[in-house]
Order: C-alpha cells, then sequence, then structure tokens
DNA sequence: AGCGATTTGGTACTTTAGTATGAGGCTTAA
DNA sequence: TTAAGCCTCATACTAAAGTACCAAATCGCT
C-alpha cells in the first residue's frame, strides 16, 4: 500500500515535471510542437499499458478458477442435499464418510448418490465426478 | 485480419488528425499547449490501455488449463501403464470398461489400480482422482 | 389443513471395487 | 546370465457401491 502511494506520486511529479519540461523547451525554441507532442504520447502510451497490465494480472490470480453454473444444477433438478453429496464425492470420501460427515445413515446417502447418477446421466460416481465438471456443476 | 489493417489505419488517421488540430489550435492562439498535451496524453494513455487489454485476454484464453507435472509422477513412481490406467479411471470408467479399451484383462486393471492406490496413497478410485488433480498429474 | 417435494432411513440383493498372494513372460542393466 | 522392474493374469476373498422398493418425517406453500 504504501509502496502504491509512493509509486504514484513519483509518476504525477514526473508527469508534472514533463508538461513544464515541454512548455519551456517550445518557448526557448530548442524542440518543436511535434516532438513534444510525441515524447507526451509515448510516455502516457506507456503508462497506460503498464498500469492495465498489473490490474489484468491481479485478476487473473484472484479468479482463475471457472465459476459453479447455478442454472444448470437447477435445470438438472439436483436438490441441496444431492448437491452437498455431489461435492463431497468429488472429494473422494466413501459413503460411510460422507454420511459421518453429514450426520446421517449410509443408506441416505446411497439413495442421494443413486438420484444423483441418475440425474447426471452416470453409471458410477467417479463419472458422476467427471460430468459434473464438464457441466461446471462443480 | 482485414479488421486490424483497418482499425490501425482509422487509428494512424486520427493522431496525426490530433497532432495537426494541436499544432492549428496553438497557432492561431485558441487554446493552451497544457490543454493540448492533455488530450494527446489522454488519448495515448487510452490507446495503451485497450491493446494491452486485448493482448492479455488472448493469452487468457489460449492458457487456462495447468500443465501436467510429470515430475511428479516419476516421483510417485507411477509407471506408463499405471498412468493410462489412472486417466481412465479419472474418465469415470469402470474396471472392465478400462480393461477392454486397452484390451487387457480386469484383473490387470485391478493390479494396477491397487498399485496407484498405494503410490497415491489413497483408499478409493475417486480419492486417487482427486489427489492426482491436487498434485497437477491430471 | 393438505398437497407435493425433499429428506431421511431401512431391507435385500447384485454388481464393482479393492486386497492379498502368487506366478509367468519380457526387457534392461550389471 | 542373473537380478530387478514392469506387465500381465489368476484365484479367492472382503469391502464398498449401487439398485429396487418402500415408508415415515419434514418443510414450503396454498
Amino acid at each position: 500500500m504504501k509502496k502504491t502511494v509512493l509509486v504514484f506520486a513519483a509518476l504525477i511529479f514526473s508527469i508534472l515535471l514533463l508538461f513544464r519540461l515541454g512548455e519551456y523547451s517550445l518557448i526557448t525554441g530548442n524542440v518543436t510542437i511535434e516532438i513534444i507532442m510525441a515524447v507526451v504520447a509515448f510516455v502516457f502510451f506507456g503508462i497506460g499499458v503498464v498500469l492495465n497490465k498489473n490490474s489484468l494480472q491481479q485478476k487473473k490470480e484472484i479468479q482463475p478458477q471457472p465459476k459453479v453454473d447455478f442454472n444448470k444444477i437447477e435445470e438438472l433438478e439436483i436438490t441441496n442435499r444431492e448437491y452437498e453429496v455431489l461435492q463431497a464425492v468429488a472429494k473422494g470420501l466413501s459413503n460411510k464418510e460422507i454420511a459421518e460427515k453429514l450426520f446421517l445413515s449410509e443408506s441416505t446417502i446411497k439413495t442421494h448418490v443413486s438420484s444423483l447418477l441418475l440425474k447426471l446421466n452416470a453409471k458410477r460416481r467417479t463419472q458422476a465426478v467427471q460430468i459434473a465438471k464438464e457441466l461446471h456443476i462443480l
């Protein structure tokens, strides 16, 4: 944060300097208006590139994972509980482990898993996970 | 491609126009040098931002998937056949289906899968897939 | 209050998955 | 030519996973 402030302060100072230098050079007749404008243009072009690059890179790091498509979940009529179970399945948990995690019986998990397999049109839980990822549900 | 050429042609034309306009305004005394330079700076800043954004967005789309870490595979002593099986498991295939795909017996697949579970320190194939993805093996 | 969907759970059974162990064939390096 | 890996396959289990069917409790909504 401190760094950002310092950089911006230096930047603004440099810009003012550039302006003043431009005017001074023009008055004394050392350089033409074209060159001044070209320098200004080039410098600001560079500033635009650099600033934009940094902000975009930040976005890249913050949000690298594709988001979940909740519409698809509704479309497939997957209920809340089923989705919770699906997430647990994707983590590689067994039915028994999922049951313990959600404080349910293993029977209940089996019911939910079977339901999920139907809705995702899968034959096995591994396939269900794969399909779910393709559909951006996970 | 045609579009790009046209855009650049228009851009260059606009820039020249801006320069001439700046000089003309200065000579006739309508505006001051500060305003001209400010306009030039602003325009080029914008150009820098836009151009950079487009080029970065392209990169984003071209390379969104993380690559496979082959070193990790060797590190875990996963053999070629085992890796083939792992890939098939990740696709959600059953042992029998994998056997048919690779022209092997189901027994062989079971052997490979068991070996994979050991090497990946997993208890189930679903967990193996999850771990493999975490390690960037898949 | 009652309907419909969800959630939960059970039993009984079939199918896959996974373990343990052994063994033969093949390739490669010592 | 052994030894070490790897790949293949088999048998015999045990453990999960999955199916089919049923049923009670709950919750949201009208």
